[in-house]
RNA sequence: GUCCCUAUCGUCUAGCCUGGCCUAGGACACCGCCCUUUCACGGCGGCGACACGAGUUCAAAUCUCGUUGGGGACGCCA
């Protein structure tokens, strides 16, 4: 096992939005690419986030993605994963108190006095004249006289942030340089005892001995904040690695609201975990050759940091609906049954009835079709449901026509009289009656595939004809005739 | 307002570090043709981009500077 131990940090929200999962992707990836150790840790110091069907939902999203951690946070009792627990921000508070002390003790940080109130109107004061929003350093250089005058009057604690500058060398965006002066002495503990994001984060970081974070790049201007205070608290640093965003088709910031936003819409909407993986990799990763479908396996195998992209990509769904196509095939039948079943099933189709093998031939005529595993509904509930309405545009196409009940009779002829009910026997029985009329293979098939499913695009025709038996295939011929017949009378 | 990041076909990108091989390659989408019982798959072809302006150089998509566009940060949110 390598040293590298990278992590994610999702706060529970109850929600796992599509940007995270492209970061824990490529946490997640590089982790296994290294033999290194990848870190669950639920940033859940905002009470309000901390609710446990909420962080069910964040690791349900990873798991149903692959995405395994080797450290994290025990559920439903049992004990946490891994040497440096807790993973759980709202049971550290204990380690966040003991190193603020530090950094009080060591005048890195210090008491700050002054109100929410004296400071939004401060905020709103500088907004209103154009100025950049800072603290005004009011309590910075209080003598320990001025403090102990305090009281116990309540006060959060700032870091005082150093002279100089800070550089960051990223991973993926380079070298990085800030004046520390373009930060205020930022807050880090609450005045009510909590810790902020900032702090939190580092000392977990720093504790948990990250050697790597690779997050999204709306985090850029926080690094600086968290190196100096990774140098405060006497950390090794990290690796940085800010990756672009993911944007949404507009080219705006995914927004919460929008459907796919959470990673498990997508499963919803019957898109393979691998798909998306394939597909959020990809944006914003090339494997340097003209390879695009990879495979989980494949995927650990080729990446690496060096070819990770530095501007953010908008979502695209017509590329994500083919790549999820290419997973379909890349499926064996059996897995795509595994996967298939279930989708018919809650749409309230008899399975029970059809024999295995029967379920497993009808996926196999679909695999090369559906783009998602939800058109398995629409294209395949023929099988299920006698067709009662057809197409009106092939109505008119197939049906209209003065020979079309001489057709139809004919071919339920064939489903009558032919010997065997196979692909094979039935395709020569159709080609002989073409063969003898003089006609076009599609001047039978339509009509028979109308007929048999109510639509015009489906599986092969002898193929499906085979699957639903000779018995239900002259029912709908006749049912069809009759329809036909009827259309003809009014 | 201040600071940071970013910029190649409609979209994702290769090429940029180590200028010439780039009349800029691939994929999705779109269009056409082929295969074919439909759709899909597959094959072939087409459309289509170096944001702009200076500079460096014999030579710039590639290096430098500026402009513009896009994104982000500036919380007692994470």
């Amino acid at each position: 096992m390598s040293t590298v131990r990278v992590r994610i940090a999702p706060s529970p929200t109850g929600f796992f939005h599509i940007g995270n999962a492209k970061t824990a992707l490529i946490n997640w990836l590089y982790a296994r690419k290294m033999g290194g150790t990848f870190i669950l840790r639920l940033e859940d110091t905002d009470t309000e986030r901390s609710k446990d069907e909420y962080s069910d939902v964040v690791c349900g999203a990873l798991l149903w993605l692959g995405i395994d951690w080797d450290e994290g946070p025990g559920f439903h009792g049992d004990p946490d994963m891994g040497a440096y627990g807790p993973y759980r921000q709202s049971q550290r508070t204990e380690l966040y108190r003991r190193e603020v002390q530090r950094l009080l003790d060591e005048g890195k940080a210090y008491k700050c006095f002054c109100t929410k109130e004296e400071l939004d109107a401060e905020r709103e004061r500088a907004t209103a004249e154009k100025r950049p929003p800072r603290y005004n350093k009011k309590c910075r250089d209080l003598t320990p006289e001025q403090v102990a005058a305090k009281g116990a009057a309540p006060f959060a604690v700032r870091f005082r942030v150093p002279e100089g500058f800070t550089e960051i060398h990223d991973l993926v965006q380079g070298v990085v340089r800030t004046e520390n002066k373009e930060f205020d002495d930022f807050i880090i503990v609450k005045p009510n005892g909590d810790a902020i994001f900032h702090l939190a984060n580092v000392v977990d970081d720093g504790l948990m001995k990250m050697t790597h974070v690779f997050r999204g790049d709306d985090h850029m201007t926080n690094a600086t904040r968290h190196v100096m205070l990774f140098n405060a608290l006497g950390y090794d640093l990290p690796r940085f690695g800010h990756l672009p965003m993911v944007l949404d088709e507009a080219g705006k910031k995914y927004s919460k609201r929008l459907h796919g936003a959470n990673v498990l819409d997508w499963r919803d909407d019957g898109y393979l975990p691998e798909a998306l993986v394939n597909y959020l990799v990809l944006l914003g990763w090339t494997p340097g050759d003209d390879r695009e479908v990879f495979r989980p396996r494949e995927l650990i195998e080729a990446f690496t940091i060096e070819r990770l992209g530095q501007s953010a990509a908008k979502f695209d769904l017509k590329k994500l609906q083919w790549l999820n196509g290419q997973h379909i095939r890349l499926l064996s039948v059996a897995e795509l049954r595994a996967r298939l079943l279930p989708i018919l099933e809650k749409q309230g189709f008899d399975l029970a009835s059809k024999p295995d093998a029967w379920l497993t031939q009808m996926v196999g005529i679909c695999q090369e079709k559906i783009k998602t595993l939800n058109e398995i509904v629409e294209y395949a509930d023929f099988f299920f449901v006698e067709p009662t309405t057809y197409e009106e545009k092939a109505v008119k196409k197939q049906w209209e026509g003065a020979d079309a009940p001489a057709r139809m009779q004919a071919i339920r002829d064939i489903f009558a009289q032919t010997a065997e009910w196979s692909v094979e026997t039935l395709k020569h029985a159709y080609e002989d009656l073409c063969a003898k009329t003089g006609d076009a293979l599609g001047k039978y098939i339509h009509p028979t595939r109308l007929a048999l499913t109510g639509k015009s695009v489906g599986p092969g025709l002898f193929e499906l004809a085979e699957l639903l038996g000779r018995e239900a295939c002259l029912a709908r011929m006749d049912r069809a005739i009759d329809y036909i017949r009827n259309m003809k009378e009014s």
